[in-house]
DNA sequence: TAATGTGAATCGTTTCACAGCG
DNA sequence: CGCTGTGAAACGATTCACATTA
């Protein structure tokens, strides 16, 4: 079988894709046994055309003129994108955001376990009640690799933020998620998607500022 | 002086000033009097050229050899894009997330006010301490409308994040942040940002997943 | 007939390269 | 000379249109 690379799946697709996969998901457990690319396309405010050409990046599968085999299609996307994998997390900063993290039940779900938790505040260490392990954060590096964590997420105060990315570069971390303003830079390799929340709020405040200037009516 | 509007600007770019704007936030308060895309690109991780190509869709403001003016610069994005007009915001959904977007300082800091929560649950509203006022969820469109609320933060689980999105834009929201991993749809004119962190996870695993296939070295 | 799959056209953004200015 | 501002070229993703097939 062919193994897909970043080259040849845009990564707008891939996200899509992941959508998809869940919706299927949902789909399975309601017994639904085929969907078309309108009626996905419908439920995910994506356009059908758009769904199809993703889905084709991944090969063939889909019945012409009877749309897509639910329980198909999700197997499809699952192997060719090796999602069933389960993957280690650690979570640094346990403030309310890092704490709503740890315990966050939907992650399990997917395949995410939550490993190991830090913060520089060993008070919180004592005192935060979970079923996941704290460690102070000078343990970062240490504990990261120990326990071959993939994936740590940053949810620390901004000014905080590249430092514990190089604690958790240096654990040997695979992929970042990064809760904060702040740009974090990192070795080549490391992947990072940032989730502002600050950002987004001044994105959406700017966007209703903003004239719309003609319709956007294309055909009445 | 001539009002943008949406068209004209392209919405990365859009994104990327408003990060500039924060970090020359930071620059003014550090008391720096000048800097060049080079140096802001470097910070933010952004290429010099897209600095100053998103900076001119502003007018011109730079000072040619000399790079920008921070407090120059800083007015000027402010005022074209108006960015420092305040908003009203509520959140919806009382648990671990939504109670930590209650009581998020940053979001004062840059002008976001939260006036109301929204709980279905009535023994949450009660026992939650919070500065904000709380309320039932089926008091949504009332007090949305009676508070001239103009955004709404919905931290619920999936399954009722549409509900909410009706009850705000029937309060007459102009825009929405969905903190869920399903899709909104909204009445046109309310505008709608995704923050998806378990699909932000999903995709982080995907991308780790998938072969690199080839180097990326351009230049040796 | 009702859907998929896909080259080709289109659209939008980024990158390039350099003219222009202090 | 250094750095901005900007048309033009390159790139990448989406949309279109239609051939294809159960």
């Amino acid at each position: 079988m062919h193994k897909i690379s970043k080259k040849e799946i845009p990564l707008p697709t891939l996200a899509r894709l992941l959508s998809v996969y869940r919706l299927l998901d949902q789909y399975e457990q309601e017994k639904v046994a085929s969907v078309s690319s309108t009626e996905i396309g419908a439920r995910l405010g994506i356009k059908p055309d758009s769904i199809r050409k993703d889905v084709s990046y991944l090969g063939e599968v889909g019945n012409f003129g009877g749309g897509y085999e639910v329980v198909r299609l999700k197997a499809h996307i699952g192997t060719k994108l090796d999602l069933e994998r389960g993957r280690k997390l650690c979570v640094i900063g346990l403030g309310p955001l890092g704490s709503a993290i740890l315990n966050d039940a939907d992650l399990r779900k997917r395949g995410f376990v939550i490993v190991a938790g830090f913060d520089s505040n060993i008070n919180k260490i004592e005192t935060i009640t979970s079923s996941v392990e704290l460690h102070p954060a000078h343990e970062i590096a240490e504990v990261v690799r120990r326990k071959s964590i993939d994936i740590g997420v940053i949810a620390v105060p901004g000014k905080a933020a590249q430092e514990a990315a190089n604690r958790l570069v240096e654990g040997g971390v695979k992929g970042i998620i990064n809760f904060t303003s702040c740009a974090v830079r990192t070795a080549p390799g490391v992947m990072v998607r940032t989730i502002d929340f600050l950002g987004e709020c001044a994105l959406l405040s700017t966007l209703m500022g903003l004239e719309d200037s003609g319709t956007n009516l294309k055909k009445l």
